[in-house]
DNA sequence: CTAAGGGCTTCCATTTTCCGGAAACAGCGC
DNA sequence: GCGCTGTTTCCGGAAAATGGAAGCCCTTAG
């Protein structure tokens, strides 16, 4: 009396919305062109619910598909994204500051802002001959260790700070600091500095200076960095530049 | 006998997806912020739609509420843009290619690739005092009039082509060609040349050139363009400077 | 002070869309 | 042929989506 059985007794899921936002998150910096069944599997999910939700974004163009059967990013998200105010607004703005300190410096340059309990970084800009960093633009790193992540922790809601704080730290070097309460010794000097140091805590042979780019109203919304060889020079000195180049970039901000 | 009706009968919609994209299709270059109530109404749906939708977005980091309340894009969405391969990677290889032709000439240089049946600038590069051109980083365009739409149509697959000659052609000035018998002896043209001309077919004082951008098949997937004051040069002597700066672009994104 | 208007948020009965195992399909190497 | 891997289609059942209505919070007007 029982019909073959067909499709499933369908259990508890979530939002599609969730589910479509978690397939895109399945692409990162190393996998730019992902198989369907690579996408379920990093995505959690069935194969035929994969495929059915990736022929929708594919429809729309959020992802493309080429004649190899490899998803990939599609050009309509990418058009999307260069309409987020803080990431692009904010590059193209800073851009020629931060080529200023590159010529100067001849060291590494980096723009950052805060997203959630993250950094995210906007710009690079690589010193001829400076330090290898780990970083990339459109990467995120934790706010706790390098320059540009301490600026905006210290800068950031107290809440966000707490959740930081009183989460587990990561540790990337020897000198990496973990400890909450030197931490918060560090926040706050980093606000009555005007600038931040990490010395050694992402890499064993590098130092960074950062400092708060902030908008008209004076909120704390970016962040600069100069990455060096550790000991070529004093925080101090790097300190002055930064500082003088974070202004700079607020002041353009505001025009 | 009946309780006070709550809800809807809900009637037929569509993919929660596809509404969900359409109201981040209501973000473009003019309006980045939008309240929640201008959400609804571009993407013609109820309030109450929108607000969930938004929320399920927002959760996710594909986009920001402000304090004030607007939505506007989010990071989330920016970075996984900067993974599509077309936009930002072709851009990266090509920027410094654009810029020496930028220099030499102190014209505008364009790079674009095709999406369906339009172009979509990729990047752009203004030159000191040179004519202002209408396109924007991340905009769209006709296949049809532009020197880089030109060269991206001749090189298109024929269904492509078809589509764009059969359907409706935009017309932007009285020099714009939209009969199809003429423009399918330009395409003939770029491709037996090497490159495109639009002779005031966008606006009546400019003059495009463009010049196809290969990988490393031979397939086309974007085109390079100077735009000029109309009468300033001759076309010739654009193209020589536009087809080398292509071919070096080529070779490096093969390289 | 009350009223009116604009925008935002929550609620919930209805039903539409989504879910995903299974089975068929398409390559490829042996 | 056979097995293997990755992709596509199918469809009954169930969860998630839907959107009017009502409640909120403002600011502006009377």
């Amino acid at each position: 009396m029982s019909v073959p059985r067909r499709g499933r007794p369908a259990g508890p899921t979530g939002p599609v919305i969730g589910r479509a936002l978690r397939l895109l998150d399945a692409f990162d910096a190393q996998r730019r062109e992902l198989t369907l069944s690579e996408l379920a599997r990093r995505a959690d999910m069935p194969l035929s619910t994969a495929h059915r939700l990736m022929q929708e974004l594919c429809a729309w163009g959020a992802v493309e598909r080429g004649t190899d059967g490899l998803y990939r990013i599609g050009l309509r998200l990418w058009e999307l994204g260069s309409l987020a105010p803080r990431g692009p607004g904010l590059r193209e703005a800073a851009l020629p500051f931060l080529e200023d300190l590159s010529q100067i410096t001849k060291e590494n340059v980096q723009l950052a802002v805060r997203e959630g309990t993250e950094v995210v970084f906007v710009e690079r800009i690589a010193g001829s001959g400076a330090v290898p960093v780990l970083t990339r633009v459109g990467g995120r790193f934790a706010l706790t260790a390098t320059g540009v992540g301490l600026v905006l922790l210290a800068h950031a809601p107290a809440e966000v700070q707490e959740e930081v704080l009183n989460g587990p730290i990561d540790r990337y070097t020897a000198k990496t600091v973990t400890d909450p309460v030197q931490l918060r010794r560090m926040l706050a000097d980093t606000r009555s500095n005007g600038f931040s140091v990490s010395d050694r805590q992402v890499t064993m042979d590098s130092l960074s200076v950062g400092a708060p780019i902030r908008d008209r109203h004076g909120v704390v919304i970016a962040a600069v960095s100069l990455v060096v060889r550790h000991g070529s020079t004093t925080p101090h000195a790097l300190a002055r530049l930064v500082r003088t180049s974070a202004q700079a970039i607020s002041r353009a901000l505001s025009a």
